[in-house]
Order: structure tokens, then sequence, then C-alpha cells
DNA sequence: TCTGGGGTCCTAGGACCC
DNA sequence: TCTGGGGTCCTAGGACCC
């Protein structure tokens, strides 16, 4: 591709350095980075494994229904992608290391990496554990050039982490991100303003933020298989197909317009828990036996971050894998365990009877706001249960001294113990097709 | 080969009010 | 006595993302 301009691979620290000045035209527009660590989970690993390096490498959830959270490259050679059952991944790739994952050293491993972002702009908008948006338009009088900058970062993140990342730069987030998953592994790539229309109109739907399987074959079906496509398509069409906010969005993104600016912090919207079990349960006791155990840690989670509850939600997934949702308002909002888990269990009593098998069963706390101190006195104040409010100090105190999974439910409830326990987090799942990597 | 966990955003339909 | 349309809020479900 003659306008974008890409390195990949086996650069060497000096090299990096060597390859920045000159290289590249004018990169002044691209002031949006976006940096994608390269198989995070799997590279994280690989500092304490060193011998598996250049070996297909697995990190998953090792129960009998886990999937692949992350794979090393030599792993995806064969096929085996974020999302997939590790059955699969095993039959695919039968002499892949499949390790179980340690959401703690990674949570560890990307704080390092954000700092190493932060030293360079305070201007940094975390989009997941693993990737982060960068505006470093203020930064170029300290740093130089997009372009100097994005290959400062690999540097310096490499040299403090031991960990290859990838860097996209131009002058939209979405086309920064784009940029950052066609270089990818080990690389970077830098789109010009000027660039930017032919760049996207080359790539295929799918590629669009927003744009997965449904809504690519129901475009696909209707001859739009191409940014390009869809750019030309009226809006009018483009709204009946896929409904008017939709439209609006990708009409944008196809051609180059995303005003979005980098934001430093964004305030979460919900906090949940939920847990497929090993084997399929239908006891009614147990199933609630769950959901109290998940009750207290999203009651445990809103406190740390200082905020109620206004809704609570149970999900329930049956046997033929259909998902049912029951949600319902709090009188008051609260981010105790016990009010939490009240709620959700008269959701659940209305939801499931006795012997019908739940493959899954998960809490989620909706329409959160600040717990200001008359929220939480009140919150106190409506104890029937002393004991309860001593056990939720207890689980506070515990997620003080040993870290947030002190509290998953799994370890307070002691039934269907770690072995069914996933990682949490998959660094890029569902997209096999996406066409980037 | 059956399909994780933690999130965000959008849509559609019904209730309710004016 | 029968009729309208719009706005808002709520709930459930689903697509999508990492």
């Amino acid at each position: 591709m003659s306008l974008a301009r890409c390195e990949i691979g086996g650069v060497s620290r000096k090299d990096l350095g060597d390859r920045v000045t000159g290289a590249f035209g004018d990169d002044s527009s691209a002031t949006i980075l976006h940096v994608d660590m390269d198989a995070f989970f799997v590279a994280v690993e690989l500092l304490d494994r060193p011998d598996l390096r250049g070996e297909p490498v697995i990190v998953g959830g090792a129960g009998g229904r886990g999937v692949v959270s992350s794979a090393s490259y030599e792993a995806r050679a064969f096929g085996v992608h974020a999302a997939m059952p590790i059955g699969r991944a095993l039959q695919l790739c039968p002499k892949a290391t499949v390790l179980p994952g340690n959401m703690q050293k990674y949570r560890d491993a990307s704080a390092r990496v954000m700092a190493v972002f932060r030293d360079i702009t305070p201007l940094v908008e975390p989009l997941s554990i693993d990737e982060a948006f960068l505006d470093v338009a203020g930064a170029t009088k300290l740093f130089g050039s997009p372009t100097e900058i994005a290959q400062l970062i690999r540097r310096r993140v490499l040299e403090i982490t031991g960990l290859t990342c990838s860097v996209g730069a131009a002058s939209t987030k979405f086309v920064a991100k784009l940029a950052s998953g066609k270089c990818k592994p080990n690389g970077m790539l830098v789109i010009p303003a000027e660039d930017t229309i032919p760049f996207l109109h080359a790539l295929p739907v799918g590629a669009l933020w927003g744009v997965g399987a449904t809504t690519e074959q129901k475009l696909r079906s209707r001859g739009i298989s191409t940014v390009f496509e869809l750019a030309h398509t009226p809006r009018a069409a483009l709204d009946r197909m896929i409904g008017k906010a939709m439209g609006e969005r990708l009409a944008d993104l196809a051609w180059g317009r995303d005003p979005r600016g980098v934001e430093i912090e964004r305030r979460e919207k919900s906090v949940s828990h939920e847990q497929t079990f090993d084997v399929d349960v239908t006891s009614h006791a147990e199933l609630e036996r769950e959901v109290r155990a998940q009750a207290d840690a999203v009651g445990a989670r809103l406190r740390r971050a200082g905020l109620v509850a206004g809704t609570v939600a149970i999900k329930l997934r049956w046997a033929n894998f259909e998902t049912l949702s029951r949600q319902v308002r709090l009188e008051r909002p609260s981010n105790t365990g016990l009010v939490l888990f009240r709620a959700a269990a008269k959701l659940l009593d209305e939801a499931h009877g006795e012997g019908r098998a739940v493959r899954l069963i998960g809490v989620r706390a909706d329409h959160l706001s600040d717990a200001d101190d008359a929220t939480s006195l009140t919150l106190w104040d409506e104890g029937d249960d002393e004991e309860w409010e001593a056990a939720e100090r207890a689980v506070d105190t515990a997620t003080a001294r040993f870290g947030k999974d002190a509290l998953r439910p799994a370890s307070l409830l002691g039934r269907h113990e770690r072995r069914d326990r996933g990682t949490g987090l998959s660094e890029r799942p569902n997209r096999p097709s996406q066409g980037l990597d």
C-alpha cells in the first residue's frame, strides 16, 4: 500500500530509533495515537516462561467450557483465535501450551504500560486492559513528530516492560485504531489526514466500528461489501437497512468523520458479575447461592468506587443458550450486597422454576450514581441484619488486603471452585475475519 | 467444537401523560 | 363517545467490542 507506511516485526531497539528520522511524509496531522499490545496475555506469560517463546501458546479458561483469551502468533498460524473454544483450539493446534491466565498479573503489566504513555502525555484514554488512545498534539515540541513519538513509545514500552506493541497514528481515533490493527504485530503505521479517505475506502465494511457478523451479512446481502460502497450508499437507504443511529455512525466513519476526542476519564455505567457453570445447574437454592455471592461482589466493587446502583438486573442462560434478563428499580439506590441480593433473588424466583437447567447466571448493577454520605448512612440504617453489615465490611477489608480477586464470587462460595474460571478478558475476540492482522 | 466475562449502545414495544 | 399524535420513561433483547 503506497500511501501507508508500515513497519513490521522483529525490530531491535536500536532499529526502532534509527528508523525514525525522515522516514515518513507529512505526519503533522496524525496526532492521535492508538497503542495496542501484541498478544498481551500471552506476551506477559512469556516474560515468566521464556522457554515457550516461539511456540504456540494459548491463555484461556481451563474449564470444560473455556475459550481462548489470547493466542500467540505461532498459535494463530494454526487458525486459533480469541473467543474460540479451547477444545477446538487444541484440535487445530494440538501442540499448543494452554495457560490458565492471571488477571492480576495482566493488570499490573497494564499499569506499567499505561505509565509509559502518561510520561509522554497526560491525554491518555485506556480503552481496555491492553490498548489506549493518546493525544500527542501538545507533546510534539518536547518529543518530536507523531511518528517520532510513536517510535519512542514502542522503544520505551519494550525497554520497561519487555513487551511489544503496535502503534497507529492518524487524525481521528477510528483511523488510528485501524492503523494499529493493520501493522500488528510489533509495527507502526501513520495515516496522514490527506490519505484517510483512500485508506478507508479500500477496506471491507467489516472493518468499520460497530459492524460485526450480523450487520456485515445484512450489508453484503444488499451489495455493500466495502467501505467505498457504503460511503456511496444514500443515507436514507442505509438507514432503512441498519437503523438510523447505525446508518449515521457508519456513514460518518466511512468518510473519516470522527470528532470524538481523547477522553482521560470515563465513568462506568454498570458493574456486573456472571458465571458459566462447568455443568448446568438445576437447583434453585444453588443458583440463589451464586447470586448472593455475585451480589456481594458487585456491592463491594460499587462501594470501592463510591457508587450506588439504581437498578439491579439478573441474567440467565438456559442449557440451549437462550438468554433471559430481568431488571428492577430499587426503592432507594444502594451499594449494599444484601439489598442487591434481595432484589436479584426476587427476580430469580420469578424467572427460574426448580429443575430447569441453567448454564449461566449473572448479576448487574445499573443506573449508577455517586454514593454520598447520606445515602450510605440510610443504607446501613435499613439493616435488619447487623451480621450482614459486619460480613460486608469484612469483605471490603479482605479486598483491600488481597486485591480484587479475593472477592470473586467463587472464592466466597467455595463451589464450582476455580476450575471453571475464565481469565475475564480477551484481546481480540469474535472478529477473526476482520482482515487486519 | 459448542459457544467466557465485562462492558457499551441501540431498538422496539408498552405504559402513561397531555 | 370516539378519536389523534407526541413525548417520556421503562423493560427486554440483541449486536458489538475487547
